[in-house]
DNA sequence: TTTTTTATGTAATGTACATTACAAACCTAT
DNA sequence: ATAGGTTTGTAATGTACATTACATAAAAAA
C-alpha cells in the first residue's frame, strides 16, 4: 500500500509512468489509470471530484491511486502533468530542442536565438489576423501616399521597408535623416495619407510631435512599437505591439523587422501583377546602368 | 451560456475572441489579455489567484476582465479553454498550427514566420561557434578601426549594425550613402582595419570592386552573404553564409539582421564594463538634448 | 466458519478558491 | 479646485475542493 517512495522517475511523460506499473492495481484503481491513459492527459486536467465520477470511483480511491503512482497527493500529480502539458504546447514555432541539443545553452547565439523566437512568438499572438489584413488593405490604397519615419534605431527598419516598398507600389516617400527637415516633409502629407511610424522605446519627442502634426493634417498612422507602447499609439489607427525585449537587457529589433518584412510580403502579394511590372522595369534600369558603368571604366 | 456583455461569438478560439476586443482594454486589462495571449493557452489553466499574480493584478481585475470579454465567470472561462484544449489535443494533426501560430497555415504572418524560423534553423547551422566567437575577438580589438558597408537592401542592416556598435566600442565608421563617395572613404582604411561587408544576391558590382580595394590596403573583411556567397567571399577572412531564402519566391532579411544583432549582443557582453560606461554618457547626451521622453514602464 | 488482509466508500474537516460588496485611488472635465 | 466617472484593490463570504479519518465490504487465509 503506503509506497510513497517507490516512484521509477526514468520516465518521461506520466503516461509512461503509469504504463510502467500497469500490473500493481486494483479493480477501481485500473478504472482509474484506464481512463487516464485513454483521455490524456486531459482526462487529469480535471477536479478529483470529476476525476472520480468519471471513472466511477470514489475520490479517496483516485487519492490513493496516484500516492501509489508516485505523487505525494492529487495537487502535485495534477501540477506534473500541467508542466508536461505545457512543455509539450510550447512554441511549435521555435522547434527549440533541435539547435539547443547540439549546442551548449549558454552560448551567445543561442541565447539570442532563443530570446528571438521566443518574442516572435509573443508577438505572434499579439497582432490579430484581421489587423494585420487591415493595414494590407490600407497599404493597397495608392492614391493615398504612403510616408515611412523612424527613430534613432528604428530608421534603419523604415529604409529597408522604404525600399521594398517602393517596388510594390507608386507614392512611397521616407523621411529625410535630418530631423530638422521634417516639418518640411509633413507638408507632403495630404488627408488620408498612411503614415508608419516605428517608435520603440526609449520613445522620442520628435516622432511624437511629428505624429500629432500628421494626425492633425488627417493621416492615418500606422505604429510599430514594443510592448509598452509609445504614446503614439493614442493617434495611430493601427497599432502593432511588438515585443522587443531580451531578459538580458538589450532589446533586439529582429521581430520588428520580421513584422516590416511580413507586410512586406502581404503586400507584394496582393498588388502581385502591378508588383511584377514594376519588378521588370526596376531589373532592366539595374541593366542599364550596369551597362552604362562597364563602358565608363 | 447567459452572457453578461456582449460576446461576439463569430470566433473560434478564444485567444481570436480576446485579439478580437484588444483595443477595448483598461491597462491592468492589459496585462491580464496580454499574458493570457502570450502564453497561450496554458496561462488560464491555473487558479485565478495564481493567475492574478502572474500578471500582477487583483483577482476582482481578472474577474471584471473576463466578464468583459464575455465570460460570466472565471470558470465558465477555464471551463471553455479546457474544452478548447481538449478539441485541439484530440485532433493530433491540426494540433501545431492551432495556437501560437493560430489559425490557418496559409496566412501570410504564419507563412513568414514558417519560413523565418526556418532560415534561422539552417544558418545557425552554417556558422560554427568557434568562428562566430573569432568574429568577436576581431571586433574587439579597438584600435583598429572598423568600417560598415552594404548594398541596396542591406545598407539598413549596416546602419542598424553602426548605430549600435558605435556605442560599444570606439573607432566604428559606416559607408555614405552615396557609392561616388566610397573611393573617398577607403582613404581612410588602414591596414589590420575590420570591413563588414553585407552583401547578398543580387550581388552588387560596387561592393565587390570596394572589397577588392579595401583587402588590397590590408583590411580585414567580415561578410554577410546568403547560402550562394557573394565573390567578395574569397576576399573575406570571415564569411557569414546566412540562408534568406522563402520558398515562396520572396528574399528574408530577417535572419541577417538576427546575426548582426548577435553580434551586437555578443560584443557587448565582452566588452562591458567599457560599453556601460559609454552608454552612461549617451544617456547624459540625451538628458541634455532633451530629445527622449522618460523611460515609460 | 472465523480471522485477517485487502479494497473501497462515506462522511467529516480544513483549506484554497471564486465571487461579491465596498472603498480607495485615479483620471477627466468643468 | 471639485464633481463626475472610471479603474483598481481590499476585505469579506460562501462554495467547491483536496485531504484525512473512519467504516464497511469483499476476499483470502486460518
Amino acid at each position: 500500500m503506503s509506497d510513497i517512495s517507490t516512484k521509477p522517475d526514468n520516465s518521461h511523460t506520466i503516461a509512461e509512468l503509469i504504463r510502467s506499473q500497469l500490473n500493481r492495481f486494483s479493480p477501481a484503481e485500473i478504472k482509474i489509470v484506464n481512463h487516464l491513459l485513454a483521455n490524456y492527459p486531459m482526462a487529469g486536467m480535471v477536479s478529483i471530484t470529476e476525476l472520480s465520477e468519471n471513472c466511477g470511483v470514489s475520490t479517496p480511491t483516485v487519492m490513493r491511486t496516484l500516492k501509489k503512482i508516485g505523487y505525494s497527493s492529487f495537487t502535485t500529480f495534477q501540477k506534473e502533468l500541467k508542466d508536461e502539458l505545457q512543455q509539450t504546447l510550447s512554441d511549435p514555432i521555435t522547434k527549440h530542442d533541435k539547435w539547443a541539443a547540439d549546442a551548449p545553452e549558454s552560448h551567445v547565439l543561442n541565447r539570442v536565438a532563443d530570446t528571438v523566437t521566443t518574442n516572435l512568438r509573443h508577438s505572434l499572438n499579439q497582432v490579430s489576423h484581421e489587423q494585420f489584413d487591415a493595414i494590407i488593405d490600407l497599404l493597397a490604397e495608392q492614391d493615398k501616399a504612403l510616408h515611412i519615419v523612424g527613430g534613432r534605431i528604428t530608421s534603419a527598419f523604415a529604409r529597408y521597408m522604404n525600399t521594398h516598398l517602393e517596388v510594390i507600389r507608386e507614392n512611397v516617400y521616407i523621411f529625410p535623416e535630418a530631423v530638422a527637415l521634417w516639418p518640411h516633409h509633413l507638408l507632403k502629407i495630404k488627408p488620408n495619407d498612411v503614415l508608419i511610424v516605428f517608435d520603440v522605446r526609449r520613445y522620442e519627442q520628435d516622432l511624437i510631435t511629428i505624429s500629432r502634426l500628421a494626425n492633425a493634417r488627417g493621416a492615418k498612422i500606422i505604429l510599430f512599437t514594443d510592448q509598452w507602447l509609445s504614446p503614439i499609439a493614442s493617434e495611430a489607427i493601427h497599432t502593432l505591439p511588438i515585443r522587443i525585449e531580451g531578459k538580458s537587457g538589450w532589446d533586439s529589433g529582429v521581430v520588428t523587422l520580421f513584422f516590416a518584412e511580413a507586410i512586406v510580403v502581404a503586400l507584394e502579394e496582393k498588388l502581385w501583377t502591378q508588383t511584377a511590372e514594376r519588378m521588370r522595369e526596376l531589373e532592366d534600369m539595374f541593366d542599364l546602368t550596369e551597362r552604362f558603368k562597364k563602358r565608363i571604366e
